[in-house]
DNA sequence: TCTCATGCCGATACACTGTATTTAATTATT
DNA sequence: AATAATTAAATACAGTGTATCGGCATGAGA
């Protein structure tokens, strides 16, 4: 035995932390998606058995929370100007983009309330953006319904995107060939405005028709604030 | 051995088909979450080997699809009335509705494109109540957007309800109340907009709220049908 | 410095999962 | 009736989240 092949000391356990750890874990799910993510993999990551990762976590749920909440801090930007509907606006487009980012997202939004630190402080400066604008309840009911648009519409986009990235096809014939099983769902006839939707309809990309789709609920938030309810 | 502890004749292998299997599934689910929709279980439940269900079923994720697609038929309604307004509105209601009566329907909403024919049936009926009240892309883009909301908001509400329902509290004092840690976050005074939010919001009740929102963005949607894009 | 106690880390264990494969049984065909 | 083809079942595998247990290393007390 030479000092070339002496057995390594004991590597001391490196110390761990919350922080740590989510960002193992979302390393890994940006790499192989949520499923991706299993304790055992995490501790692997950070050369730990499994059962360390519960000194920091008290259930893969738990953990899951904690990585949403990371991602929150993406959203939130470094400092807010412009009205409240641009910061509705970009708190969305924001959103959206660490969508794309981390795909993994959308199978996690709006699945929990979020109520970590960066999660909150998100939804602070969106109600505080809307403060003294109108009474309480229809403020609420503003940053709600853009959320809630928000959220459906990016795991849509999301949901398509990996449906599309599945068939291998461009866009354009995504939907026209999504299997011969649509095809043949369609020409039963049975649904003829959603045969012409799939036929006639432009190809519009997905960033243009999220931002589409919220500047109507935008409208309809700002109909709303010039005119509190009686 | 007498006649009373003659054993049981063979049983003839119950013959199998995907409704029968997916109607397993959802009655899991509908008692103990998606979670509790496991290939064994309900293959149990048909009295056959977890195997079988390999022949009608590809993986656990169409089996999934299939549920997703047997619920919509509750969500389309047998008549249609009333005008696009209308017909969008009660379309968001019963998705709600079934969502309540199946709540696992919340996690798999948006998750994946919808294709089997009663979802396609569902959209089918939005778009001919829609069609030639503005070109095409205008049609589709509001089709869409009302149903993001939808998911959305169903989405947050249902996990609202589970949240408050682990907590066993009332709904009042839920936001208040949950766990010490949202206390002690709205108490750094970080969040002040939000703490006023908690503290003075009143409870309205969850179905008023999805309404509201719902006729904010059907009020967005009308005012685009009238004036449609340049 | 030696002993004892405490807390933490890793290994082991359990019950379960989705699914591939291999074997057995049953049906159909010649 | 014998063989071929189809179908069900049993077994197997690699993985999961998490409970429990055993040992070791570190700290305190003497």
């Amino acid at each position: 035995m030479t000092v070339w092949d002496r057995p390594e000391p004991p590597t001391r356990p490196v110390p761990l932390d919350r922080e740590r750890i989510v960002a193992a874990a979302i390393a890994l799910a940006d790499e192989g998606g949520l499923e991706a993510v299993s304790l055992r993999k995490v501790a692997a990551r950070l050369d730990a058995g499994p059962m360390r990762l519960y000194g920091y976590i008290a259930t893969k749920e738990e953990l899951f929370d904690l990585m949403v909440d990371e991602v929150h801090a993406e959203i939130l930007p470094e400092e807010q100007f412009g009205d409240w509907r641009e910061v509705l606006r970009i708190r969305a487009h924001r959103t959206r983009q660490a969508t794309l980012r981390h795909e993994w997202l959308a199978d996690l939004l709006g699945g929990r309330p979020t109520l970590g630190p960066n999660a909150l402080a998100v939804t602070e400066a969106a109600l505080a953006a809307l403060d003294g604008l109108a009474d309480l309840d229809t403020v609420l009911r503003a940053v709600e319904t853009v959320s809630a648009y928000s959220t459906g519409a990016i795991r849509r986009e999301i949901a398509n995107l990996r449906a599309e990235r599945a068939t291998g096809l461009s866009k354009r014939d995504w939907q026209r060939a999504s299997g011969p099983h649509l095809r043949k769902m369609l020409a039963t006839g049975r649904f003829p405005a959603l045969a012409k939707a799939v036929h006639d309809g432009t190809e519009v990309d997905a960033e243009a028709s999220f931002a589409t789709g919220l500047d109507w609920v935008l409208d309809a938030v700002a109909a709303k604030l010039a005119r509190p309810p009686a």
